[in-house]
DNA sequence: GTCCAGAATTGGACATAGTCCATTTCGGTC
DNA sequence: GACCGAAATGGACTATGTCCAATTCTGGAC
């Protein structure tokens, strides 16, 4: 997790900033950190960044596929490094805890519809919600 | 589509307002409609609404399962009035539309994970990604 | 080492989607 | 027709982003 970071932002035509690689390291620490998480983050390691060039940096990221974002209903957006293994996620509807799920399957799209309706399809992205041991334990907090 | 409105709301305890009534026939002429629409068309229907009541309609409605709601990412919520076949959806990347899809399993949840990490999983929510006929046609707009 | 062009970052305003709360009104019952 | 609790209202507020113009930085050429 050295310079990694630096050789794969330029292998994508990217310049490499301290910024984006804060930002990098910042997904790379905390699966499934929310925008504001990496805010912080990137703030305790170089001071000060703005909320601009976060959202810029996860952005382009997402965008090269570097990083990837899961927006769950009722939660802001989160990101993790996670790709290519096309993985699911798990959330407790309790909680928020947000699980991940190996594919069964591995590449995507993992599933496939009946009927397409035409549309050329690239992902099946799959939810399971449910509730997670903790929060069945104590129903009502 | 009668009254039929009228007796699922007192069959689940709640009270019948003109309000809640507008609210579901607006979700169930519209499939796949935004609470701002809902807002629209009840104002069409009463005259006047608070998108406060709007909101307030639609969340015990979705409590109670009378509806639906769909989150999907970059997109306002998303409510429809079938419930209760586990059906899934498709939605174009290029234009945001989004095309029901039939469950082949058709009960919940229709899926189970390799490993469940303990959770009780009610539900697995499928959304499919591509691009639809008319995106495909005309790549860049 | 200096300079340049384009890429990246910044900050401020703005947008969107939704929630909270105190008050008023309404639906259903007696 | 009066009453009570549920529902609706309106206004302020919050969270999560996006847009844009101006500035700064990076990497390469000289």
């Amino acid at each position: 997790m050295r310079q990694e970071f630096g050789s794969v932002l330029r292998s994508t035509g990217l310049q490499v900033t301290a910024q984006r690689l804060a930002v990098m390291r910042a997904v790379s620490n905390t699966p499934h950190i929310t925008a504001e998480a990496v805010t912080e983050a990137v703030r305790e390691e170089l001071g000060t960044i703005s909320r601009q060039s976060v959202y810029d940096a996860l952005g382009i990221l997402v965008d090269k596929g570097i990083i990837r974002r899961i927006q769950p209903a009722g939660s802001p957006a989160r990101y993790e490094d996670r790709v290519g293994d096309n993985h699911h996620h798990l959330i407790c509807r309790s909680c928020e805890r947000l699980v991940d799920i190996d594919c069964a399957v591995g590449e995507m799209p993992c599933l496939h519809p009946a009927d397409d309706h035409g549309f050329s399809l690239d992902e099946a992205e799959v939810i399971y919600w449910g509730t997670c041991p903790d929060c069945t334990a104590v129903p009502a907090t």
